[in-house]
DNA sequence: AGTAAAATCATGGAAAAAGGGGAGAAGACC
DNA sequence: GGTCTTCTCCCCTTTTTCCATGATTTTACT
């Protein structure tokens, strides 16, 4: 019995690529690819594949926020997270949102079938590249920020002042001092500089194409 | 006479997907692919082709630089740019040094086709997408930072202060003072906060695997 | 040798953030 | 009912940044 495998990828040239290095394998099925999460959710719908390879970054929402999801409706489907980085701070999350695997997308035909097999078993696979990264900085985990200070978090990035976000979220500015003064003490940052360098680094927030 | 492609990328499964998209036009001859800078010009002091497509991110240098050092020793190779992200400073970057065209990795395999026949007529080709975000904002350009400069920036954006940097690399706080001034006017940003945010979108600081 | 850009240093004052503390209200959870 | 978290607000002091302005030395290029 073949294993059924689906990719939700956004990139016409990486979902060639795993099309094409897992064409050659008769234990694998191609049952089809998305290209965002939307219509990853609707082929669902429709059919269940074993395993998802699955874009950290997706166009209309993230892989780990869908990871979350695909989970909750269909536990037995087993998910591998795709991506070109190979940051600590991705990779947890989709792990804690119910990943099974990690693979980065310069992996060989080899670590791709290698994950594949494992994790089909209910194993978990991390490629070599990754979890000793994961290793190396394991004390370094992903703060728990609330709605509010996610926030005032991306309103500090964007230049404004304590009295400026106030103004704009109707909140006194000694409130938003207070969560400034959270955030420093969660992330942990030692001034704003840090404070914004963190949340790139922790994806808070996002270097997108604008 | 086909057109000879040749390919520099670290991510395996976009060199597969590009190979798989390449692989049934006739005009088209793939020559190889490199995964880093280094293997690209060991290549091509063996042979030359017509076209690079050459990726933005590389393990040990960034296309950007690379297509610079490339065009001075070749200049009738054209070179395309690759990229996951829309980014208007890699595009323009890129552009800068030499580049005739863009390709997103989501480009299909029309748009690929496309952009190898036009540049190899001399033209540019920049994807709808890609030219519609560029044209977007124009006026927003990469600001040309010194290395002093730069050397500043990155110490803020660790949560260093003014005195900190100062006796850091042996100046006074008075000068990290004014460099810190001449990057609020240059990058242009309000404050601390937003010179942190810019830099990384600029990718004067980058968001790598730590 | 001459010029432009970069790097260096300074003073003084206004604005904002950092660091310390305390405290009440609303909701979720057990 | 009690506990925990979140969100809200305030006071005070010190540190740091922001802003304006001006100036000298070093380096790079023609």
């Amino acid at each position: 019995m073949a294993i059924k495998v689906f990719i939700v990828d956004d990139h016409y040239m990486v979902v060639e690529g795993i099309r094409s290095l897992l064409q050659n394998e008769k234990n694998v099925e191609w049952t089809g690819h998305a290209m965002n999460a939307d219509s990853c959710l609707a082929f669902l719908r429709q059919q269940q594949p074993d395993i998802i390879l699955m874009d950290i970054n997706l166009p209309d929402k993230s892989g780990i926020d869908l990871c979350k999801e695909v989970k909750e409706a269909y536990p037995q489907i087993f998910i591998i997270g795709l991506s070109t980085f190979n940051q600590q701070s991705f990779i947890q999350k989709m792990m804690d949102n119910g990943a099974s695997g990690y693979v980065l997308k310069n992996a060989t035909q080899q670590e791709l079938m290698e994950a594949i097999e494992m994790v089909v078993k209910g194993k978990t696979y991390l490629s070599d590249e990754v979890s000793r990264s994961l290793r190396r900085n394991e004390d370094d985990t992903i703060p728990v920020l609330t709605r509010r200070e996610k926030e005032v978090l991306v309103l500090i990035a964007e230049g404004m002042t304590n009295n400026e976000i106030a103004e704009k979220i109707f909140i006194s500015a000694s409130t938003v001092d207070t969560h400034r003064k959270n955030l420093l003490a969660k992330m942990p940052a030692r001034n704003t500089a840090e404070l914004v360098k963190l949340a790139f680094q922790h994806k808070f927030i996002k270097l997108d194409d604008k």
